[in-house]
Formats: structure tokens, sequence, C-alpha cells
DNA sequence: GAGTTTGAAACT
DNA sequence: CAGTTTCAAACTC
């Protein structure tokens, strides 16, 4: 730790590479590992993936930490993107939560020996290039961005590991899916069939044996999964209500949200959740798809609308945003008057809502 | 803050 | 593909 920080600073930072070493050049030199490093050489190291090769080299070539950072000072969720703090993967590995997000590490990363900002853009991306490519198309190959911009952009990516991770899905042994080891629970999100842990507990939704407890359960083969969508989901629905959302990894979907209506709290190291009584339903019976025809279906997709996006339930949604004001939640109910808005407001994720809803009510003002 | 535990990534 | 090692984050003390 310490030491790759030291040689970092003892060696300053000369002018990159402009064309990066190809990641599988055969004529790399090797690191001199500075005292006290020898581990870090060594394992950074037996290692001769491409990559790594990558990294080897430019650790040669420059003193790295460009534009080094302060370690994050909020724990690295200061807006809500974690940070990453890597020390020996030059954050050119999926390890590092910002590269396997897809992002730059920013400023406000504390990581040590990092690649992964744009004066290594071309490294970056055949670094990317190779795992992607070693892994199949489950990564993400994609410009970076700034974790800065990046969070602004789009619901934290950097929290999960990578992409590839989200369509396997979590695999947690001794945790039960209850600590933010797992990847599921960290999001938020309940475990799917994709996941392969032991004794999951996860209260966002559970995997049993090969079923799925507290979220949607639904085949994929055979099934058009617009039919799933929420409009359709008490004639398919073939699991319980969940007071939880379904798991991306569920249903192949990036989406997802926090439920307003459930509470979930930390106490005596349990974790409890609490779905509001008004919330609760019993089981549905399951109705296959072909027993409507797509008239049926979207006639009565219309009614639900109908009847699902009330002003009274966008009342009932926007009077637990705390963060608006009593001015504001006596002018919502004029938003409210257009069905769409109703809509869309009920669509939206619980931190969004409250932005949206300011945004229209100045348009209204 | 240091040490331990954990699960994913990387590697063999 | 399974087993092992390495890594960084989460967690505990």
């Amino acid at each position: 730790m310490a030491t790759e920080d030291t040689s970092a600073s003892e060696n300053p930072p000369i002018d990159p590479p402009l064309s990066p070493p190809s990641t599988s050049d055969p004529e790399e030199p090797r690191i001199d590992p500075a005292p006290g490093d020898e581990k870090d050489a060594k394992d950074a190291d037996g290692r001769d993936s491409s990559s790594q090769a990558t990294a080897d080299v430019l650790s040669v070539e420059v003193g790295l930490d460009q534009g080094k950072r302060e370690a994050p000072e909020d724990g690295g969720e200061g807006n809500g993107c974690r940070r990453c703090s890597c020390k020996k993967s030059r954050c050119l590995k999926l390890y590092c939560a910002c590269f396997a997000g897809g992002t730059y590490c920013s400023e406000s990363c504390g990581c040590q020996l990092c690649f992964n900002n744009p004066t290594y853009g071309e490294t970056v991306h055949s670094t990317r290039k190779d795992i992607w490519l070693r892994k199949g198309c489950s990564f993400p190959l994609k410009a970076n961005e700034t974790s800065e911009a990046a969070s602004g952009s789009k619901k934290d990516t950097s929290k999960s590991p990578s992409s590839s991770q989200r369509k396997k899905g979590c695999n947690c042994k001794k945790t039960s899916c209850l600590k933010k080891y797992c990847d599921c629970f960290q999001g938020g999100i309940g475990c799917s069939l994709l996941c392969k842990c032991e004794d999951c507990q996860n209260i966002f939704g559970r995997k049993v044996g090969g079923f799925l407890e507290g979220q949607r359960n639904l085949p994929s083969i055979g099934w058009n999964d617009d039919d799933y969508s929420d409009d359709e989901e008490d004639d398919y629905t073939i699991a319980a209500r969940s007071p939880f959302h379904q798991s991306p990894f569920s249903r192949e979907s990036s989406f997802h949200q926090a439920n307003p209506d459930v509470k979930a709290d930390m106490m005596n190291g349990q974790i409890y959740w609490q779905l509001s009584p008004l919330k609760a339903q019993p089981w549905h019976r399951v109705k296959r798809p072909n027993e409507d025809s797509v008239a049926d279906i979207s006639h009565k997709r219309h009614l639900k609308n109908e009847d699902k996006y009330t002003i009274s339930r966008c009342i009932e949604v926007m009077s637990g945003i705390a963060e608006l004001s009593q001015e504001e939640k006596s002018l919502a109910p004029d938003v409210f008057v257009d069905p769409h808005n109703r809509e869309i407001f009920l669509s939206l994720s619980g931190d969004v809502r409250s932005m949206w809803l300011r945004r229209k009510l100045e348009q209204l003002s």
C-alpha cells in the first residue's frame, strides 16, 4: 500500500507515452520494485495477463498516479457514486469499481497508481477490450466517463463491480445476501435465479432453491417480456406480490427502484423490513398469456392504467417525500390532473420523483 | 486505524 | 471447469 504510494511519489510523473504500448507487447520491461515492494512486484506480477502487462509497462514508463487524489472524505459515497481505493490493480481491472462501472476515476477516488483516467484513455480502452474479449460480451465496452459525469447520468454503475456481474447475479455463501458484500443487496434489489447464493435471505427478494420469493418469477422462454410489464402484473404474476421491486438480475433489466411503500431498517445488527399494511396484497393466481387476445390485453392495460395511476395514489406517494415543502405538496395535485403526469410520476424511481415534480411545478407557475 | 472477513476477479 | 490466489470493499474490534 504505502509502498507503491511511496514509489510513485519518488518517481514523479513523466510525460505519458503518446501511444501506450500494446497490451501484448512482448518487449515489456519489468518493473524494478521499490524497496519493500517485492510482493507487489511479484503479484502484480506473477500474472502475465495482457491487461496486467499493460499496467506493468506503464508503471515503468510513467510516474503514475496522475492527478492523484486524497482518500475519499465521505467514505466514497459522496454524490452517490462509490469511489475506488485501488492500490494494486492500477484501476485497470474489474476490482476497480470505477473501471468496472465504465467510468474514469475521479479526484475523489483514493486510488494509487491509477491509470483509469483520460490521460491513459487508450490504455484503458485496450485493457477494457482485452477483458471484454476474455469474458465475452458480458462486459460493457464503452467509452469512459468521469465518475462525476457518470453518476449524474445513470444509476451509479460503479456500485456494482461490473455488468457481467449484473448478468450473473451474486454468489454469496456466508452472508446470506444480507450484507453489502452481496451485490444484489447493495443495489437494493432482490436475488434472482441467476444468483448462486446459498441460504439467501435478501430482504429485497430472495431466492429459495430454484424459485424466487418476494418477487416475480417469470419463465423467460416463450414469453414476451413486454407482456410482463407492470401493466399485466396482475394477470401473469406467478409469485407473491412483492413489497420490493424486481431485481434487474431477474429480468435482465437495468431498471430498478426503491419501493416507497417499504421501510427497511437495521436494528441490533438485524435487518427488518416493514410493508405498509395498505400495500400488502395476497397471492395471485396465474393466468397464461394466451387466455386473452392481444386486443383484450391492450384494452385491459388501458383500463388498468386508468385506475392504477390515480390522483389519490400520486398524492399518497408524494406525501411520503420528505424533501418536498408543504407549499410544493399543495401545488402538486395540479400536476397530477394530467394522466400522463400521473403515470410518469409513479413510474419514476423515488429519488427522481421530487426532482421531476419540482420541474413540473415550475412549468405550471 | 488495524486487522479480519468476504465475495468477485484473475489466474492456473 | 474447478481450484487457488489476489484484490478491494465491508466489516469488526
